[in-house]
DNA sequence: ATTTACAGGACCATTTCGGTCCGATACCGT
DNA sequence: ACGGTATCGGACCGAAATGGTCCTGTAAAT
């Protein structure tokens, strides 16, 4: 359904929740999933994977938990989906080679390969610092295109 | 995973394959299999739901197939996607209302609702037309900041 | 009338996804 | 040193989506 899964959405979720906590003091999975109203389980499972890929510090035993291991604005979008989720593709022949039967004759591979590039380039433009910010105000400048759009509430292409 | 399914994937190929054909002459189902190296009942399939949403016109009986409703011109890559995997969006709560239980609370909504809309920008802004051009230049303007990149191979965000 | 080809389904196997649970280990406070 | 907490790593499971096939009906051309 082109949707990320609900671990991504979930594991942004809980890193914008660290984000935002005001002293940044390590927070444990049972507090986090309180605050975000997702089962403890869950949230320990996709902290941990996030601790695992080097996004969060852990700290064990008592009085431990999880702390962002950089900052929020040095930690992209485009980034926590990557290691939650796997590389930004569309496509598997857009995230390597061999991985598609038919990419020697497919012509619409390299179309593929910069498509996804751009979905990519968007989402690494946009930092944990710009989520938990209050409003869309401070996002890079390259998606003001789109928030532009938004803004005037002219769309040209959605027809539904 | 983060990709597009098969379906979609295979059926934007096969509008390629239709836009690219000279003449522009119907093919069917079986002919469209053989070029692009598909099974036949999943390129039936394909093009059956293609037809339903109106993105190719249907023709019964000896000398049947499909061709193209629209221009490659006028024929968004996400409108593709939209036909076949629904809106694009890359969470529910971006997708629309009253989809997730904790939209009501939730922080990041909004974000997402704004980076949902720039990748569907991204995905308005490449047309069937461009798909079946041999090279990429013809690009879309709002694309060339990611076309760049890609080719003074300087990525900026990559780390893995 | 016969052949061709789409239309609309039902159907199925396999994988992925969302979610839970457990034993082991590390750390803190007393 | 000990007991309480909390993460770590992994197994595990049910349900749903995915990828793929097949069958019956109907429209069109010769």
């Amino acid at each position: 359904m082109f949707r990320l899964s609900k671990t991504t959405d979930y594991g942004i979720v809980l890193m914008a929740q660290l984000a935002s906590s005001p002293d940044r003091a390590p927070q444990n999975a049972r507090e986090l999933a309180h605050s975000s109203d997702l089962p403890i389980p869950m949230v320990s499972k996709i902290l941990k994977a996030l601790a695992r890929e080097g996004l969060l510090v852990s700290q064990r035993g008592s009085k431990g938990g999880y702390h962002l291991a950089r900052l929020p604005e040095e930690l992209s979008v485009s980034e926590m989906i990557r290691v939650l989720e796997g590389p930004v593709a569309l496509t598997d022949c857009a995230a390597g080679p061999s991985l598609c039967a038919h990419e020697t004759l497919c012509s619409v591979r390299e179309p593929w390969q910069v498509i996804s590039r751009v979905v990519e380039q968007a989402l690494a433009d946009v930092t944990l610092a710009d989520l938990v910010r209050r409003r869309a105000n401070g996002f890079h400048p390259s998606l003001r295109h789109a928030l532009q759009i938004e803004r005037n509430a002219a769309p040209r292409d959605v027809r539904e």
